[in-house]
DNA sequence: ATGATCTAAGGAACCGGTTCCATTCTGGGA
DNA sequence: TCCCAGAATGGAACCGGTTCCTTAGATCAT
């Protein structure tokens, strides 16, 4: 059987909020009786019980972090540098796997709000802003959504300009001479819209045509198997793009497969351009020319505000912003 | 505020005992009264508080995964794999990351006893062995090791036969007519020791003697960085072995990076395996020839231990070893 | 009609902490 | 010497559930 402060207070015939006081050093205790109770908390390998402790307290120490899928290593880098800096606030964290599926978002959602985590950081959200918001106010602890739909006021936010991240990769394609440039993207999150209308619009500033044939959108479970038919298609029937702007590296990544396995050269046949950042990017061969994501510093932020949340702090609501940037690897070249 | 249990029975006029009795359907109820109470439930929308009961019950329905490193693909689908498992049993996994720290994976364990989970699924730990055992059974919870030391005969576990794995590597290799096969690693990880240890057996097995100049061991942080000097060195001389085996597809993908850095091709100048088959070996180019672990299986008996064990079922402590299979894919070829 | 049996429900203790409030003890100033 | 402030401690309520034990009332056989 566990020791519980009754045994302490037994041994030492003190009583149970004397003991509490030794604990949490929350009030006066003469130096016999804290040596006396230290020493028997030594003794019996005394530990506070958390759950009993969190009923009390009203709060348990854990924040829920709620993403898509942990198998994609954006987010595991996300979850990992987040529960990092929980950590040493005095969190732990835990995660939660949507697994690219709303419905489980949406109770994923509704379940922390009885699950006792003392706040939420959501990163990723793909469910129905409305539904989201909902949710949201409906558990009385704060969230914070991080990568999100920029729309949002209600709720704290930390967002990528993704917009200007398309808008980046358009510029500087079209720096290198490509003017037919294929989109693609599964239009899941609202990342990838904001990329999406990135895209649109960096054309447009260019006085390029938006071609809809260019624009390739498949389900994440046809990204997971690794296939692309209508790429496929694409480049058979000989409309093959210069360039390829897919909207993230997880995609991008398998398109460097696909196309290794159709016999076409990167660079040299198909530039292409991933979005994220993510470790791989830079392992792949060749190299990945990619848009960086400051992921660390969203959740840097995204953790900051949760924390001043949970400690009860109120004020207006935070919408952060941040701006990528474009890293130039060896799948991108001018076109011949 | 929060409803709780108390204002049911207000509304209701009926007992705390009597509104438990609905919520578990631990007891005969009137089906007059249990109308009455679930539609008050419904009514103030009611939700037991997870930790008073969890206090009651002394059971909190979460399992603590104690894992290195979930940036490392081969955690990340661990860990997901189980978090899908438990959760269809009822539970949820708390995640506590160990970053490669023995004293962090210590602590870790040590707090898992007061973290008020109900049960420890730790895969891959690095610290000393005798120091897990002592610190497993100090905590008075079900632990079962996944991918540990098969010395281990006091707790669970699920084991891949690594020395095994390490002599398919060495057979398929020297099959195509390698004898100078280094082996790079860290030394990290028992797995890695096991691994090893088929290397060293694999060769005498097929009377080559073993050259320790092809051993290559660096510190994980190292490999993190993405680089390996002492392989650098060893092929800058002059002595490149004709093939690698890396102890991981972690370290082999990095490989892959060193050597394209270097002007060397895989598979014609040097053939590389790998270790464990995770998602992105089948993705670089050349795709990697690997030993695959089915980890996803591994996982499964584990949680099914685990669940048991939480259960209250006792018995003997039991240790499954699962065969590895060889991969093959591009990244190797016959020597010439 | 009466006692045995069973169902429905309430009361109180309990899980293991925290905290407010009351009480005792101590020393210093008048 | 007496009084009072402040330090040290104890007691009890509380957090929100579960469960054992009792009791009231209904049903049934004798």
């Amino acid at each position: 059987m566990k020791v519980t402060i009754n045994d302490i207070a037994e041994l030492t015939n003190v009583s149970k909020s004397t003991i509490s006081r030794v604990i949490n050093n929350s009030g006066p205790v003469s130096e016999k009786t804290r040596n006396a109770v230290t020493e028997a908390m030594e003794r019996l390998d005394y530990k506070p019980n958390e759950i009993a402790r969190s009923l009390s307290l009203r709060r348990t120490m854990t924040v829920g972090v709620v993403m898509q899928d942990i198998r994609n290593p954006y987010y595991a880098y996300a979850c990992w540098h987040g529960d990092r800096l929980l950590e040493k606030s005095g969190y732990s964290a835990v995660i939660c796997n949507v697994d690219n599926d709303p419905e489980r978002e949406q109770a994923c959602l509704n379940s922390m709000g009885h699950r006792s985590v003392d706040g939420v950081l959501c990163i990723g959200p793909q469910e129905e802003t409305a539904n989201i918001v909902r949710a949201v106010e409906e558990m009385e602890i704060p969230v914070v959504l991080v990568d999100t739909d920029p729309e949002i006021a209600k709720i704290d936010t930390v967002n990528l300009d993704n917009i200007y991240g398309g808008q980046l990769v358009v510029d500087y394609l079209v720096s290198l001479g490509h003017r037919r440039i294929a989109f693609v993207t599964s239009d899941f999150t609202s990342a990838e819209r904001g990329r999406r209308a990135g895209y649109s619009e960096g054309l447009e500033a260019r006085g390029i045509d938006l071609d809809p044939s260019l624009i390739i959108s498949q389900g994440e479970g046809q990204w997971h198997r690794g296939e692309c038919p209508a790429l496929m298609e694409l480049i058979r029937k000989g409309n093959a793009p210069t360039a390829i702007f897919a909207s993230n590296d997880f995609k991008a990544i398998r398109i460097v497969r696909l196309l290794h396995r159709l016999g076409l050269s990167i660079p040299d046949d198909i530039s292409l351009v991933g979005f994220d950042d993510i470790d791989a990017a830079a392992m792949v061969t060749p190299g990945l020319t990619t848009i960086h994501q400051p992921i660390d510093k969203m959740i840097d932020i995204g953790v900051r505000i949760l924390i001043k949340r949970m400690e009860g702090r109120e004020g207006p609501t935070e919408h952060e912003v941040l701006r990528p940037w474009l890293v130039e690897r060896e799948s991108t070249r001018k076109v011949r």
